[in-house]
RNA sequence: UCCGGGGUCGUUCAAUGGUAGGACAGCGGUUUUUGGAGCCGCCUAUAGAGGUUCGAGCCCUCUCCCCGGAACCA
């Protein structure tokens, strides 16, 4: 990595700026503590990564540590599978955590205990109206609130309530229990928020210990403090939560630094779908095949898309954080895949529209057929140490289609009758001639080759326009790239309706790989990618044999080809 | 309507009050044992109006625009 890249990858951003402020100052003792708290109620999409990203490398950076502490407080939505499911992807994008993760359920009980010591204090009551009455009582921008009729109750009648409220003997939603802060806030966070409800739901990890829950404010900042958590690090949305999460730590006054809550924005694409609830949505109603799906920007859908970890880090590290709401291209991030892929795919032949090329002097041997001949191929050009690969070549190969014109048009200089090229890997072959069908379409083009240019470059030292892949006719290899024409579809968030996703059918469309490819990459394990010469990027999927997905580029699916071959 | 946060090339991220820069995209060229690879070049921006200053993207005032906020969601 060259001086100027380092420089790029470490480009300052506010958050960094304050944490390093933060240190000098001495602010918590010069400590560092990070936390990423998903919520166990889906699975990592690409948004989540820049989260994950700016959270663990902050306290890498700094010397510090990022707790993963699942924020569990709505057993309603949450379940242990997806908790399975972040720790795995967390894990496949580079940030594998070190033995169990952190519940805020496990805080549940000292929660609870705060809790009554606020109610003590009469600055928590206990509310039995109904939840239009307190939404309608909280008031409106600019309109002013009311105040409850249980504001003032006797803070031991609250408690009292409070603690018939845990042990179950009222209905849910009937009781609430609400700070008591101020109903005339030009906040409207601090017009006496929830801090409990009333759900008998079974939790996934208390089960039906407990019948309240506390509300994400009243968990969060105390979740942080108890865990020694510095720097609270969230999205724009929880602005104005700050004046509220630092309310009720300062009500508490534990010992030590309080944690502080800055917010950045959150990394929204285009052509990507990022609500959790879509996503949600298009798996339970079955328009995608499950949360991997490599239409999906989820972490195990671009894992399956090919998508390499190490770019997706490379990405979220380029673009930094901010408070600006911002909508990135999905092409600055393919640039990243494309530049990682460079260096660590390996190339295949493979052939879509194919075309009998037959060499006409080619060898045959003693059986009458004609030779079979192994050509060693480098496996990636840009990395010798990827090794080499032994490729069957033989007197009946296919080519591409639009590799041939009869009468080739100006500049164009792949094969037409007359000229050489060069097969890749091969020999240099020079066009004698072509058959035609009745109706005139070509099906087959003849060639001589030159057998000193075993390889692909003649003794001579003579130059050829163009290169070709190619695969041998007897060896060929089956197989199908799945076509998503519309894998990213919304260009806002707001847009991606489910209409969108109508055409997601997979269809396939057929694909000749050069012969070895099928052992080559049978027990592949997800996201090993290959480049198929001119065709671009494939991921082959580990769940059916021969089917690859294309990695990037697909807003464009054919078009660049056609451009490149037109 | 009230409160809060934002506004720099097409997009995004930069720029101790001192030459507005990079990346992606786009366009053009050039190369190459296939490029959607490489290399070279071009293009375009401080929302507006005042003010302070030798000097303003940066400081002040006003205006405009965008985003978030009135869940017993997170």
């Amino acid at each position: 990595m060259s001086e100027l890249d380092e420089d790029q990858s470490t480009a300052t951003d506010f958050v960094r700026e304050l944490v390093r402020h933060d240190i000098e100052q001495g602010t918590f003792g010069g400590r560092v503590k990070t936390r990423f708290p998903p919520e166990p109620n889906g699975y990592l999409h690409i948004g989540h990564a820049k989260a994950i990203t700016v959270d663990f490398e902050l306290a890498n950076e700094f010397g510090g540590l990022c707790n993963l502490r699942f924020d569990d407080t709505n057993p309603d939505t949450e379940d242990s599978s997806f908790v399975d499911g972040i720790i795995a992807d967390l894990a496949w994008l580079g940030y594998p955590i070190d033995g169990e993760p952190l519940y805020a359920s496990d805080y549940f009980e000292q929660l609870y205990q705060w809790a009554e010591l606020l109610i003590v204090d009469g600055k928590a009551y206990v509310d039995d109206q109904d939840f239009e009455t307190i939404r309608a009582q909280r008031g409106g921008y600019g309109k002013p609130g009311i105040e409850s009729p249980h504001r003032d109750a006797p803070p031991a009648h609250s408690l009292e309530l409070f603690r018939r409220m845990r042990a179950g003997e009222f209905a849910d939603g009937s009781h609430v229990l609400r700070a008591k802060i101020d109903m005339q806030h030009e906040n409207m966070q601090l017009r006496d928020p929830i801090m409990y409800r009333i759900r008998r739901a079974h939790h996934h990890r208390t089960g039906d210990q407990w019948v309240i829950y506390p509300t994400y404010d009243w968990a969060h900042g105390q979740s942080d403090a108890i865990e020694g958590v510095t720097h609270s690090l969230c999205t724009l949305e929880f602005d104005s939560h700050r004046d509220l999460y630092d309310w009720y730590l300062e009500q508490l006054s534990l010992p030590g630094d309080r944690p502080r809550q800055t917010e950045f924005a959150r990394l929204e694409l285009t052509h990507t779908v990022t609500s959790k609830r879509k996503l949600a949505t298009l798996v339970a109603d079955g328009t995608v095949d499950g949360w991997d799906d490599p239409r999906l920007p989820t972490l195990r859908g671009l894992r399956r898309r090919g998508y390499p970890a190490a770019a997706i880090r490379q990405f979220c590290a380029y673009i930094g954080i901010s408070r600006t709401n911002s909508r990135h291209q999905i092409e600055l991030l393919e640039s990243f895949v494309r530049t990682e892929l460079n260096q660590t795919a390996q190339r295949r032949m493979a052939v879509l529209n194919p075309l009998h090329l037959q060499i006409t002097d080619w060898p045959t041997g003693d059986d009458g057929q004609p030779i079979v001949e192994h050509l060693e191929i480098g496996n990636n050009p840009e990395n010798e140490d990827d090794g080499a690969r032994q490729v069957a070549f033989s007197g009946e190969l296919l080519i591409e289609h639009d590799d041939f014109m009869a009468e080739p048009a100006p500049k164009y200089f792949r094969l037409s009758p007359g000229k050489e090229v060069r097969l890749r890997g091969a020999f240099l072959v020079t066009c004698t001639g072509f058959e035609t069908d009745a109706d005139g379409n070509v099906i087959r083009v003849l060639a001589t080759h030159d057998p000193e240019s075993r390889g692909g470059s003649a003794p001579d030292g003579r130059k050829v326009k163009s290169t070709m892949h190619w695969v041998s006719a007897a060896h060929a290899v089956d197989a199908h790239v799945a076509l998503y024409e519309r894998l990213f579809t919304a260009e806002v968030p707001g847009e991606a309706t489910d209409d969108a996703f109508d055409d997601l059918n997979p269809n396939s469309r057929a694909l000749l790989t050069e012969c070895k490819l099928e052992a080559a990459l049978a027990d592949t394990p997800a996201g090993d990618v290959v480049q198929f010469e001119r065709l671009g990027y494939f991921a082959h999927d580990p769940r059916q044999p021969l089917l690859f997905h294309r990695t990037v580029g697909l807003r464009d699916e054919w078009s660049n080809i056609q451009k490149r071959t037109g």
